[in-house]
DNA sequence: GGCGTGTGATAACACGTGTTAGTAAAACGA
DNA sequence: TCGTTTTACTAACACGTGTTATCACACGCC
């Protein structure tokens, strides 16, 4: 089976000519000075031989692998993670494809453990890192960042030095909450993707403030809840919002799956969405259109997330290009049947 | 910055060895002797200059890339694909690391292109490959067959002869109409996943005749109903169903996907499931536990699929095991509300 | 005829590791 | 004391490629 493989020297011979002038030729090095003939000699010589050279001699010698990681970290909200990631890998890869990189995903449940994936870096398996979630406590990035090792975050990590490319949270909420402001509520809560202290949550609460500061109506601390990335989470929050005495008539909820909790809890106090509360996701999560009411939300771009990150280190990586410290990509904001924009009607299959 | 990187030589030099002893030492070589002394010299040189192998120059020489490829082919269920994705990358990684293999991912949106993916194998990027959603036009896979190369197939392809790992559809389809039946139906309906030329929409449609047969009930033709992966599809044939006659009283919808549409269909015509139709769906997507009411289904073990197509190619690569033509991971009937063997109670959101 | 000058190609080194064959010294047996 | 074996280590080659420095040669010019 597994007969020997066709190097560069096989080539060399059956066109008459040296090893230097295949790699000439393969390779289109510009300085070189090759007859039209011989570049056809070589050209048909490899064609017939099947030759493809080497990638790890190629790497060992050019000190260049083609190669980039993506490490993607285990952070709580595990499943907002993985909801995304087929997309995000899309992305990622329709870039580099093109671009001649290969990639390399490392799951990673342990970022304090050692070793959790800087040993890509150190054995020189990849030229650049894309780090999905990146958090506080991951010891290795200090060393990447000493390095000066090209690493874009997915998601923000305040201090951490690095470019980093996230969705633009603040202006998603503010335009889910302008759009229960302009369908006439004044009433409106928010209950969060997340504990305050994630970057994520922190800016979708600022968003909502926003959108409330802009129209003039006061922000009222009863009416905001944390979520804490689950149904639950959202279920017992929305319990909480409807036992207040004046309870809200639209709830801005800054996560989907957070959001299926509510709607949830809503049901079950025997209200009806959006009849006697409107409900506003974040994410678009795949499943956001088949929940009942069919969900309100913002879309998350997360192809856009991968392309955007892979574009940047590519540049970084083939043209030294300075990578810009944050790159915010725009949200979208999709209206459903959730917030009460749009009259009951029919169900419409999606065809196709 | 990148300052250069510490070499075996450096190691050598280091603890006064030869470059020689350095690789003895730190792979463990059986036949080597090596006074304790002298190993000891080596260890605490390579810590201290934080010495890492360069993987390029030990493929290299080793002809070994410690790389697996992971092929994902854009079937006309991406969609399908996408959504367990997550999980059998997991199951695939936490095989491979411990077994000291990396993880090349590579979508193929066109396996009929020349170079889809086979780039990877002659440049010898990777030592093994999983193949997910093989397509017969795969014009790639010949050739890997003639050159003996190790494919394990994630899904099945009847005739290409590698070794497969796959769900037990047959035994899954089976235990969901087991079930109905045992609920007290008769007339079943069945709504594939999938037109009958892709064998796991056969073997499910099997598997439905077998529950039938087993129980002498007699496998009506105007029962039988092919979806094609959407929503939409599921939508339709249920329409045609509830057109029927004698309209079935439980329908097992053998994906779920399909099934939301079906949900939906049945709740347009002004009927109740699992009241007035008992419906069960088939791989446990994540949503299936939020539509309403919560779907009864068949789990399809997504991690364990990733897991145990890596252990098998690592047998394979490791140990020169042969692997198995075919394995068949049991499936598992996730009873919720859809069927009607739950009396209807209150959402119990899930905790945590 | 000697001398630059451009053309087309190549010899030789470097990349960093695994491994085979071999060696020097020490230990051992008679 | 002299082979013989064992111990501990190393010189040298191989892996397949990119690239620099060099070379042979033909040509035109004074």
């Amino acid at each position: 089976m597994a007969r020997r493989k066709v190097t560069s020297y096989d080539v060399a011979r059956k066109a008459g000519v040296s090893r230097t002038t295949v790699s000439f030729v393969l390779n289109n090095v510009p300085g070189a000075r090759i007859s039209e003939e011989t570049r056809r000699r070589v050209l048909k010589a490899a064609r017939e031989l099947g030759y493809f050279p080497n990638a790890a001699a190629r790497s060992l010698v050019s000190q260049k692998t083609r190669t980039i990681g993506l490490v993607l970290c285990q952070t709580p909200d595990q499943v907002f993670h993985d909801a995304f990631l087929p997309e995000v890998l899309h992305g990622i890869s329709d870039v580099m494809r093109p671009a001649g990189y290969r990639v390399l995903v490392e799951p990673v449940e342990d970022v304090t453990r050692p070793n959790a994936y800087i040993d890509l870096v150190l054995e020189q398996r990849i030229d650049g890192l894309i780090l999905s979630g990146p958090r506080s406590d991951d010891a290795e990035l200090p060393q990447l960042k000493e390095e000066g090792f090209p690493v874009i975050l997915l998601g923000q990590l305040p201090g951490a030095g690095f470019p980093s490319v996230d969705v633009d949270n603040v202006e998603g909420a503010r335009i889910a909450v302008e759009h229960l402001i302009s369908l006439g509520h004044t009433r409106i809560g928010i209950i969060t993707n997340a504990p305050p202290q994630y970057t994520g949550s922190a800016h979708r609460l600022e968003g909502y403030r926003l959108a409330l500061a802009a129209h003039g109506i006061p922000f009222d601390e009863n009416l905001v809840c944390y979520g804490n990335f689950t149904e639950g989470s959202g279920y017992r929050a929305m319990n909480e919002l409807l036992g207040l005495a004046n309870p809200p008539t639209a709830v801005f909820v800054a996560s989907d799956l957070v959001a299926f909790g509510v709607l949830a809890a809503i049901r079950d106090r025997g209200l009806l969405v959006p009849r006697d509360i409107a409900v506003v996701g974040f994410d678009d999560v795949r499943m956001a259109r088949y929940v009942t009411p069919p969900l309100t939300t913002v879309r998350l771009p997360a192809y856009e997330l991968g392309q955007t990150a892979a574009q940047i280190l590519v540049n970084w990586l083939e043209k030294g290009k300075e990578p810009p410290k944050l790159t915010l990509l725009p949200t979208e904001l999709v209206i459903r049947k959730s917030c009460g924009a749009i009259r009951p009607q029919e169900f419409l299959p999606i065809s196709g």
